[in-house]
DNA sequence: CACCAGGTTGACC
DNA sequence: GGTCAACATGGT
């Protein structure tokens, strides 16, 4: 039996108070720009901890080829894959990464992947090297519209410096409270990290912090030492 | 110039 | 379970 703690539940109305403060403020965000599923699964490789200013270069330099689709990046030779993808950063192992995302997505038409249970898609992705946790997560809720919260650092600065995870909550902490907090369907989970982002990148920097006109502002919580 | 950006991995404790 | 260097580019 796991016993619930009220600290739990405190934390799970804060994630609650968020989303709500995230409503009044910006409204529904329809959120990851991307002309199809496919290139939200490249944005998803792309933009590891990278700035997505440097992940929209790549993602032109593919679009000028007509490159977004699983077939054609396996055609073409890994030097000039590789140089397409070069403003991204990390450029040999995000290229075998999207080679292993376009098998995977060569192989199973929509129609098939429909019928996976989230579970086990999230572990058949969690399989390929170079896709970890958030990514695979992006992918399901951003690409294949699954109802999974994705967690990212922004997530947890925010969540942080309102007291309401620790410095080192692990991923499936922080996901799990999102979940239990909202019990909701994809697109409010969708909607919730659009916020999130938005927030971090306009009034959270990571050094520098701007608070007054931060949409979560009003949100006071006990900060801990 | 030092630091940061919508992470992941493999080695190690 | 958790820690940590390495991975690479471009902006401030």
């Amino acid at each position: 039996m796991t016993r619930v703690k009220s600290a739990d539940l405190e934390n799970e109305k804060a994630v609650r108070e968020l989303l709500a403060l995230g409503d009044r403020f910006y409204g529904d965000l329809g959120w990851w720009p991307a002309e199809s599923p496919f290139e939200v699964v490249v944005g998803a490789v792309l933009t590891q901890n990278t700035a997505w200013r440097n992940v929209e270069k790549a993602l032109d330099n593919l679009k000028k080829e007509n490159a977004l689709h699983p077939d054609i990046l396996l055609g073409m030779h890994y030097g000039r894959l590789q140089r397409l993808i070069r403003p991204s950063g990390f450029y040999r192992a995000k290229r075998k990464t999207l080679l292993s995302l376009s098998r995977f997505f060569a192989e199973r038409p929509f129609s098939e992947i429909e019928n996976i249970a989230t579970e086990d898609l999230r572990a058949d992705l969690l399989r390929l090297k170079g896709v970890g946790q958030e990514t695979a997560d992006s992918i399901l809720l951003y690409a294949l519209g699954r109802k999974v919260f994705v967690v990212d650092s922004y997530t947890n600065r925010i969540f942080q410096r309102h007291g309401m995870i620790g410095e080192g909550a692990s991923y499936s902490h922080v996901k799990a409270l999102v979940e239990r907090a909202l019990r909701a369907d994809h697109k409010t989970y969708n909607r919730f990290h659009a916020h999130i982002v938005e927030t971090a990148k306009n009034h959270c920097g990571k050094a520098d912090m701007d608070c007054r006109e931060c949409p979560y502002r009003d949100h006071k919580r006990k900060r801990r030492a």
